[in-house]
DNA sequence: CCCACTTGCGTAAACGTTTGCACAAATACC
DNA sequence: GGTATTTGTGCAAACGTTTACGCAAGTGGG
């Protein structure tokens, strides 16, 4: 055994000062003489003094030193890279500012919102990152009348932000990715959704609407398919009756990858080819999206990028000193990856 | 504010009894009265206490109910959906033992031997999993001698172990692999490996190696390909000088899926259908390796349960009375999983 | 009926740290 | 040179919990 921890009496006798004046010296309380600060500095270092957060946490206010990530649905993460990427984000993001990060997995038989009220309840962390928010969020509610601090990933509402929060801005992708397609020549186009009333449904959804509405061409046709989240057997079900109709879009775009690469598949068994029968579009760029044949044509939606934001911003809220702090917030416009999944539109032979 | 947090006191005070009553019928101990201890816990559930951590864990001996996952190279898991499964499987697992996961991500500037000795060191975690182990581990070397509790994922030593781990029996799993080739007709072989001293690598090329000197078939030969783990650009020439030569390999054997992956991409830019010029086969059955065309043929290593069971035996650690505790192991053997990305032998046509 | 033991609970110390208060010494002001 | 202020440090309380020890009442054996 290396010995048993060191505490702040040991370095307090090493010097032959108090305890109060190495808590201090280290706190950097300006009331420390900066010869002692620097005895005191020395010693901690020689002893191999490291405060036990415990006892820091323990005397009134100091917090636990945590922050948590609430792993939402059991498909997340499982399907793509995506969480692996937010993840190593936010942990690099923390790490530089000496905070810990710790998750919370939800099983089958608590809620999301449960496991949220019990980390604040407890104060097992000081700040929260919560995943791709829903409308009317029941997290975002909650956190924010209790005035935790916290950033979503996904904004709420597009008003007024009650808190902070980091977006990707899919409303002008979706309308981006419709023009490009409609000036190829697409006229018959398919939406691939979700059932859950997520955030950024309603945003790429809108964006996708309102292009349509601005471009006014009457012959531009949407149908669209609907499934749960993460329900493969639905999925595929709704995507080969998208794509089996007598008037099937020739151009479809995917809520985000996952989807989009179903598409991939399911198209490849009705035996349509892509891009030439169907062109197809997705959000997120996923590493299977590069992998697909063809390549996936999606949008980055800058994972990590959104991530170290994210461990910004609620570094920035917990150091403030008014609580809550003024809400930040960041609107990522996602670039768009054009690969071999999209072309010009071929009129139908005549079957 | 729903009010500030409740203590011990105040259920004590509630019931007039003393604290340390409390404190017992809550942990259990065999002195309190069942009535009294039936109160004691009506008396909590009702004004809503949660035991301070902090406190527990600053009266001696008490863990700080988190474990650790350190997050190793910055390539790690941004490439497939390995991490996210790895996670979402710990969490899951430790979750239903009420342990908290805490996850610490190594910066450019620190090793992560060093983040491990902090870890320890400052008992942020009562409990520690290490990912991928490499031949003559620092990090196994140094929580073995330190006692302290942890999982890895990977052996170290196929003798008696010194510690528990979880791994998967890559050896039996690439000799099963090249029998099947074999009997394909394949005799020239590839291996794409990587540069870092893995005990995965080992394992899965020795149980190739003994599978070919079995075999004892002198027209068997074996091509190596090898580059640095997560460098994409020397990947891609390592393998695209694995396919160029003169004699290149018909079956190619890849340490893991993202390598298998960028074969796949290789051959297709140099030209080479798969699997009728080439036949691929990976390791992992990531995500992508499903979504690829042709859909790659590879081993499931069941990262899911894996990882459940890395969780199970760092709670059967922490809960054991003796330090160390006996270890644990665990080898799980990967199913072939096959996919289009493999066939029959085909003599190449006259150049 | 005396003694030993068990049962049930309270008292108080301890864990390591921060911080309000007190106090001595040094410095500044007039 | 007396008083007011600043500077530097120590004392002790406090955070919420666990636990060794002690004590009173009850139980059983002889």
């Amino acid at each position: 055994m290396p010995g048993a921890r060191k505490t702040i009496k040991d370095v307090a006798r090493l010097l032959g000062v108090s305890a109060a004046t190495v808590s201090r010296a280290l706190a950097g309380n300006s009331r420390i003489s900066p010869e002692t600060r620097a005895r005191v500095e020395q010693a901690a270092r020689d002893v191999g003094y490291t405060p036990n957060r415990a006892a820091q946490s323990l005397v009134a206010g100091r917090g636990s030193g945590f922050v948590g990530l609430i792993l939402t649905d059991p498909g997340y993460g499982r399907e793509d890279s995506y969480l692996g990427e937010f993840i190593a984000g936010l942990g690099t993001g923390f790490a530089e500012h000496g905070i810990d990060l710790f998750l919370a997995a939800i099983s089958e038989t608590q809620s999301e919102l449960s496991v949220i009220r019990n980390i604040v309840g407890t104060h097992r962390a000081d700040g929260l990152i919560i995943g791709r928010t829903s409308e009317a969020d029941p997290r975002v509610e909650y956190l924010v009348t209790a005035g935790f601090p916290f950033v979503s990933h996904g904004r709420t509402s597009l008003e007024h932000p009650t808190h902070s929060w980091v977006d990707t801005d899919g409303a002008a992708a979706f309308a981006e990715a419709f023009d490009m397609l409609y000036a190829l020549g697409h006229r018959r186009f398919g939406l691939v959704t979700i059932k859950e009333p997520m955030t950024f449904r309603l945003h790429r959804t809108e964006g996708l609407l309102a292009a349509i509405a601005q471009r006014g061409d009457p012959g531009v046709s949407l149908q669209i398919a609907t499934s749960p989240r993460y329900d493969g057997a639905r999925r595929h079900d709704a995507i080969a009756a998208l794509l089996s109709g007598p008037d099937r879009p020739t151009a479809v775009l995917a809520l985000f990858d996952g989807l989009a690469l179903t598409v991939l598949e399911e198209a490849a068994h009705l035996g349509l080819s892509v891009p030439e029968d169907l062109s197809v579009v997705g959000f997120d760029n996923i590493s299977s999206s590069r992998l697909a044949r063809p390549g996936l044509t999606t949008f980055d939606s800058e994972t990590t990028r959104s991530a170290r934001a994210s461990a910004r911003m609620l570094v920035a809220q917990l150091a403030a000193k008014t609580r809550p702090a003024a809400p930040e917030t960041l609107l990522i416009r996602p670039k768009l990856v054009l690969r071999a999944s999209h072309g010009p539109m071929r009129p139908p032979p005549r079957g």
